[in-house]
DNA sequence: TATGAAAACGATAATGATTATCGTTTAGTA
DNA sequence: TACTAAACGATAATCATTATCGTTTTCATA
């Protein structure tokens, strides 16, 4: 399975820049690969990987996730709740991983298309910027939340800036 | 001049949502007239204000940023440096504001360009998704660095992570 | 396989940005 | 001018993250 294969090129990886392996890493990145489609903040990763080591420590955690984050193998992302989020990076060269952001209703989805390839080159060109990795987040009102609003015929009271 | 129209604007806006005019919150807004350009956290907003009304407390300059973020006059943005920034938005409908990040100095530059157009038709289209906002930054090398990364003819020992 | 140094660990204290509390003051209306 | 809700300043509390430190473990080498 590809699973294992991740794992063994994460532990290439960990080697090939002289870190060493602990059961610790292995659990953490255990527990990454199994959660890909969450979000998991340092705390969720903590409590999940504790199933697998009971006596890892928290801080131990945010250690491997910056370690993680610095080899390029997670991203570390901020939502603007506060805390910071660790997403494993998809294998393959292109990072095309945006992000919906419901402001009714606060759920994330994720959009895995690449969106901005023209947008890279122009950027690269006009400004001389090197790009390496990008974030693109909207935010907005997710199909859901339009419908439940709809629904309730009419807002009322607050008006929107849009007005002027 | 435009400074004394928008904070009229911003005035009217605070107005016609029943909050209250205070020289702690004029003396906050005039510094981000003052200050378009920088991306001032919280604690710089604060010492600048100080000038202005030295008798204004830190909890009040966080909280007039929020409201203000709140009727989006303010964007509240994070590049991931442990603290919140706050953007006075533009006049003008399209929000069109982006970063490039640069990974080896920290520098942040802008783009007031609209890239995303077409992307936005795109995601709203085939997400059902009402975008609102969006938060677009690139991260990577700007054009000083690599200028100076040339000089030192050749970096040596760190394999990249694109080689596998 | 044993050993030793550097790296990593767990526990927990420290930090630092942000938020909550609370008694006092003020803006805006009648 | 008087009243009431909103806003204020000071500061304590919170909470995510980082630093510290003494102990344990990995892994290259003997």
């Amino acid at each position: 399975m590809a699973v294992k294969e991740r794992m063994d090129y994460i532990k290439k990886q960990l080697h090939s820049q002289s870190y060493k392996l602990t059961p610790q890493r292995e659990a953490t990145v255990e527990v990454l690969l199994e959660n890909e489609e969450d979000h998991l903040s340092a705390e969720d990763v903590y409590l999940l990987v504790k199933d697998k080591a009971p006596e890892i420590g928290l801080a131990t955690v945010y250690r491997t996730l910056e370690l993680l984050n610095e080899l390029e193998i997670v991203d570390k992302i901020n939502f603007g709740d506060g805390v910071s989020r660790y997403d494993l990076r998809k294998e393959g060269a292109n990072h095309s991983h945006h992000h919906l952001v419901c402001i009714q209703c606060g759920d994330v989805s994720e959009i895995e298309e690449d969106l901005l390839g023209e947008v890279e080159v122009k950027v690269e060109r006009e400004w001389q910027f090197k790009i390496k990795d990008h974030r693109l987040t909207f935010h907005g009102v997710c199909s859901k939340c339009q419908r439940d609003k709809d629904s309730t015929n009419e807002e009322v009271g607050r008006q929107t800036v849009d007005q002027l």
